[in-house]
DNA sequence: ATGCTGTGCATTAACGTTTTTGCATTTGCA
DNA sequence: TGCAAATGCAAAAACGTTAATGCACAGCAT
């Protein structure tokens, strides 16, 4: 039997160390073969204290795997890119990747350059697609080539087809726009308008549904305005920049996007419109740049860390196909009340 | 001999159809061994014909490595997250992603949130920091841990240490720099302001180095502002709209970050300044956001993704270990002209 | 006592590469 | 012609893990 071979503690190492053999460490540790739980924890404990970790290569080895998981931020054939905020992406990123390397996983990100054969000459066990477009090609190459997926925001279709099988991970974002109109009629507001994007994604026409719904139960005329072309701040401040030119400006505006919300706010700034005492302000996915604005910006949070988690969490179910298989899971939305929708006169 | 396992075709696969053992397969593919060229080359045409595509963690389960790379975008203690943009952060992980498998390795990101223990816990053959900032916990934890270390601009230190072997791809900033001024000057312009940030990465001192020798060449005046809190178009509005509000104000700005020109268009707008006809406007890293804004802006490109490219390369080359240690490389900047620096009245 | 059924492990063989070693054969040179 | 050196390749071991199989022993019923 060999022992320590390279510095690194192997299985090897640890099955010395508690007397047992290797086999006996490898089924004590993955809750697999014929032992007394005696045992199982003598081992865990034996491979705690010399601080063993599995490695990751031998293990894909056998299993046939290729320890990947791969992400693709979307991009909608046609509409620019950036849907995604940075500190939205780059959390999301984050904490998809701590948990994939807790299963031993690496995940890969995909750019957007990548198209349509984002995942083709990459080898990988399974995909996740944040914020899928209408015909996504990343979901439809993903699926042809039989890999397991699973996409942040479910994938829109123009038939509704709400449980198809699919695999997502998606905040309520029906409910979420809900609370968000309730916070601002709770602030005052009398005239809320929404400033979002073309309804490409799930997100942004659950958006839209959850505030006509809201309106058309408390009795407000719905105002609409589209920012086209990239969603940033430039478009967010023309976009808004029509809300506020009407002869009837709203006196609050949830943006779906927290860059528009910032174009929102320099609209307001150059119009000299008082943020929060003439215009109620509020937008979607916290980031650094809301909270660092002036005023600091109301925002829906998403819980981006959370859904990154759960997806891969998902998709690593998924793959193994021994436990039943995982459908939807919603993440809570949670209103992040700032100084932009401080109630007037207080 | 054992073939075709599984429906992936292996280097057995190989060794019976070229006729040969595998270790010669083997060899022949990695140019090792004594081989004759003729040999290779039937061995790689096969190779190829089969779509033979090495098993990833056999290999790095033989060479004791992980097949893991990480690139850890770097957060200024203090400072706010933000110094990359999302364009150019997304481009250079895409090329540097791609690169990365080419060599049979994953890139696995790690987000500013785990701060300074980033790599800690994950298992990799080395690491990419981008953009380090001064004394970057990041980096010192990455050379603590023994780790191959390549940087994405230099690692920016008090005293003056150009050249103590650290290993960096990144822009000739300085010289960048002028060639935009130049063209700037070239379009007309007299009086060029800077817009810029605390100088905590490598990258923005030395476009603060070259505006100050260009502009002591040019015997202009030097004319900074400096963008404070988070790197976005809110506080490129801020200090844009200090400047344009001066009694003096330049007729041309340049901004060492995308998102800070946006700003400045933003407030230009405001006050109804036109650019280009009033105000000449360029940002450094294009993106798409600069090339929709309206005017389109003049950028100074900076390929992240050759960037990104280079930086992974260089990284192999130092974890292999045979080649010459590699130290330096500069990506070319390139000044992208567009409809916010046309020559006034033309 | 004798078989039968579990229990608690160990042995052995994979997984797909690379590396090391070694054995023929050919070539070079005297 | 003889012998060393170079050439062209194959066999076998190794990397660290998991899966399949098997063996010894204990308890139990007959």
């Amino acid at each position: 039997m060999k022992v320590n071979t390279k510095g690194r503690v192997g299985i090897r190492d640890v099955a010395a160390a508690a007397g047992v053999s290797a086999t006996t460490v490898s089924h004590a540790l993955n809750g697999k073969g014929r032992l007394p739980d005696s045992t199982r924890e003598r081992i865990a404990q034996v491979a705690n204290e010399l601080g063993y970790r599995p490695n990751a290569s031998a293990r894909n080895l056998v299993a046939g795997k290729t320890g990947r998981l791969g992400i693709a931020v979307s991009s909608a054939p046609g509409v620019p890119f950036g849907l995604s905020d940075f500190d939205y992406f780059i959390q999301m990123l984050s904490s998809a990747t701590t948990a994939a390397l807790e299963h031993g996983l690496a995940l890969v990100v995909a750019g957007p350059n990548h198209e349509q054969t984002a995942f083709e000459r990459i080898e990988i066990d399974g995909a996740i697609v944040i914020d899928p477009v209408v015909n996504d090609p990343l979901v439809s190459d993903i699926r042809t080539r039989g890999l397991p997926l699973v996409t942040t925001g479910r994938i829109p279709s123009a038939e509704a087809t709400p449980d198809d099988g699919t695999c997502w991970v998606d905040n309520d974002h029906v409910a979420g726009t809900r609370s968000i109109l309730d916070h601002l009629a709770d602030q005052g507001a009398e005239r809320i308008a929404l400033l979002t994007s073309t309804p490409v994604t799930s997100y942004t026409s659950d958006a839209a549904e959850g505030y006509e719904t809201w309106c058309a139960e408390h009795g407000c005329e719905p105002l609409v305005s589209i920012a086209e072309g990239a969603l940033n701040e430039g478009s967010g401040f023309v976009a808004a920049a029509a809300l506020l030119d009407m002869p009837e400006p709203p006196d609050a505006i949830y943006a779906t996007l927290d860059r528009l919300a910032l174009g929102a706010l320099l609209a307001a700034r150059a119009r000299e419109v008082k943020v929060p005492d003439e215009l109620l302000l509020a937008g979607c996915t916290d980031s650094q740049a809301s909270e660092w604005a002036q005023p600091p910006l109301t925002a829906l949070a998403l819980d981006p860390e959370e859904i990154g988690r759960q997806a891969v969490e998902m998709l690593i179910t998924l793959i193994e196909g021994d436990r039943p298989r995982p459908k939807h899971q919603y993440v809570p939305t949670r209103v992040l009340t700032r100084e932009s929708t401080a109630k007037r006169g207080s």
